[in-house]
DNA sequence: GTCCACGTTTAGACTTATTCTAAATACAGA
DNA sequence: TCTGTATTTAGAATAAGTCTAAACGTGGAC
């Protein structure tokens, strides 16, 4: 794995170094969606010097802009990061506030319902409800 | 005007005080989805007395728990108001980051299309792009 | 009309998330 | 080995939002 994350980095212009190294395969070997400071917590022991919490944002912001992950808001005002680069979008549990991978195919649609009047980049849709027959997809890690 | 804002306040249980029907009458007149501290910078001058930003962060939270408006996140970390309650999404121009509303008829159809698997409570799609041939809908005031 | 109780507002302190800064460190290439 | 550049670090700074305690305003009982 080690290997395939220095690979990934390199290959999107990110220079692995340590600290990235494990801030990256933490997110590449969860499903929990998780916060800046929940990537924190999670690594900080993995590494044998002190980790600063400004190089956990500034690795996180570099890897969004290099494309490996992306930011995910499901509550209004709290960033969350995924790994899953994949095109799909988000299914919130509201009794749990576990975040749960939709893939895209079947929303796909939507882009064709909206017509010529708007020029679609990209879009993002977040669903809340509660899954039928219990958990169902990647909810932790 | 006034009289409604009067009238929607009470009828949705907010007793509507002078700071709440400015704050609210702000929100309903305009289609640019402030922010909170826009929302204090536009309305701090339409009193006779004061406005401490604690009582629009009240005011706010009281007129989204009560249903007037909702909470909208179109950028990472940042809330936005929305009074326009009709069942809607947002189109985000890349461009100049303005906010525009989009009715919801036509993406109805998410729903059906997610299958027995999860029970939707509520949907939410944020859409990226660029306006085809310059401003339409409702962008600022 | 006066008084009281209670909800509201205020200013500012506090918290939390994030960014900035300046110094220390690591490391690739001459 | 030396040196320049990028990275990391700790902690200060900033920004958004919440909390607190005191002051205020208003409707109902008298």
């Amino acid at each position: 794995m080690k290997h395939n994350v220095e690979e990934l980095l390199s290959t999107h212009g990110v220079k692995p170094t340590p600290q990235r190294m494990v801030i990256a395969e933490y997110l590449l070997g969860t499903h929990s969606h998780p916060t800046a400071d929940e990537v924190f917590q999670a690594v900080k022991t993995k590494l044998p010097v002190s980790l600063s919490r400004a190089t956990v944002y500034n690795t996180l912001n570099a890897l969004v802009a290099a494309g490996v992950v992306q930011e995910v808001t499901t509550e209004a005002g709290r960033v969350r990061y995924d790994a899953n680069m994949s095109d799909h979008h988000h299914f919130v549990d509201i009794e749990t506030g576990d975040v749960i991978d939709i893939p895209a195919e079947t929303l796909n649609q939507i882009k064709l319902e909206l017509g010529d009047k708007y020029k679609v980049r990209s879009f993002h849709v977040t669903i809340f409800g509660e899954v039928v027959g219990g958990k169902a997809g990647n909810t932790g890690e």
